[in-house]
DNA sequence: GTCTATACGGCGATAGAC
DNA sequence: GTCTATCGCCGTATAGAC
């Protein structure tokens, strides 16, 4: 009748990946060693390893798991808007929220991209697949929201992504860069300024056209 | 008649400075130890620490370095142009060359501010510094362009720059995500499009309600 | 003030017995 | 799966030479 630690491995990985999460976010990834997580989930050392073969392979999938519950969350929040104009609205202001209150998910995915899985394939391919899954949910979320297949979606969605991880990276390094509140406002126009050039070509003609003559009547002639 | 091994400091800094900037470079912080850059430097590792106190110091100094040289070559590139137009093509097409042949400045700045001067105020201060006056160019440079003061210059820069460095890093995680060619056209279109919309007010609100004239046009009427 | 030699503690990772 | 032991490397402190 002797009781068995852990019958199911599932319960160490989760228990694992939980904590892992937890202490990263909280100090950083470098800065949590492998020891103080094995002690602080219960866990021998080794079956860290034995789970995720490496600290690095740890990180990428404690980030596996939490973006995915990221971009859901995002996504369920645009979903329930009521035409394309609140769903962007409900996305950004989802995004917003996710740079406030959990700034550290985008953190360590841009650790774990820049710092630690340079030159190992498998954790290269395990970001790569966290941006595409991210780009395809805009790319998607667009699609319902207007009811058509917009050109050069995947574009548009890229600049976007690129734009919040940007924002997320300077409000990081410097939160009194600019305020957040304009900041997404701001965002929130550029997208719009983007999908409806995609809309109408006549319409981003226009625009080109207008932009330039903004420019023209500034300066009347040069020099 | 002794020949001193090394007369000037200034010189031992310099060369370490190169050194390290070209290890990280090329391996990656973390990946590029302290051992080597002194190897490789012919100076002694403990001599590194007397000039700049820890690994952390030498890649803040480093990217001091770099950055400046960095943002200067942009600018200048900027300021060959004629009007406000080709100004920005030409600012921009130095970006697109920086991500393109010199990625890592990007990569190290993000790395130093990621991970490593996450708790050190010093290191914070120095990447702040580094941000603030590449914003503080890109305000000046619209400055010059246009001959005037823009309204929220500094939002626009801001914004500007975010979109840079998220673009970088997304072609740093995956370079077939998007073709640099397009993104840096429609980071082109975006800015114009910022900067117009603060030129003339009224062209501000009318590209508000031409973008939604567009969605509507697009949803005649939902459900 | 500039640099070197030596030594230390800690980390990520591995090997082998259970 | 865990445990113990151990390895090699890294960043760092210190004492002292020029």
């Amino acid at each position: 009748m002797t009781r068995r630690k852990n019958t199911d491995p599932a319960v160490s990985r989760e228990r694992i990946l939980q904590v892992a999460l937890e202490t990263f976010a909280e100090k950083g990834y470098s800065a949590a060693g492998v020891d103080a997580l094995a002690a602080r989930s219960g866990i021998a050392k080794t079956a860290i390893y034995y789970h995720f073969g490496s600290k690095e392979g740890l990180l990428a999938a404690a980030i596996e798991r939490a973006s995915s519950a990221w971009i859901e969350g995002i996504r369920s929040a645009a979903q329930e808007g009521d035409g394309p104009d609140d769903r962007l609205r409900r996305a950004l202001a989802g995004m917003r929220a996710m740079v406030e209150e959990r700034p550290w998910i985008l953190k360590l995915i841009q650790v774990l991209a820049l710092e630690v899985g340079d030159d190992k394939p498998e954790i290269q391919a395990t970001i790569r697949g966290i941006v595409r899954r991210a780009r395809d949910t805009i790319v998607q979320g667009m699609r319902e929201a207007l009811g058509l297949e917009l050109q050069e979606a995947e574009l548009i969605a890229s600049i976007f992504l690129a734009l919040y991880d940007g924002v997320a990276f300077g409000h990081h390094v410097d939160p009194d860069l600019a305020p957040l509140e304009a900041v997404f406002e701001e965002i929130r126009r550029v997208v719009m300024f983007m999908v409806a050039a995609r809309l109408n070509p006549d319409l981003g003609r226009l625009l080109d056209e207008v932009t330039a003559g903004a420019y023209a009547r500034t300066l009347p002639h040069r020099s």
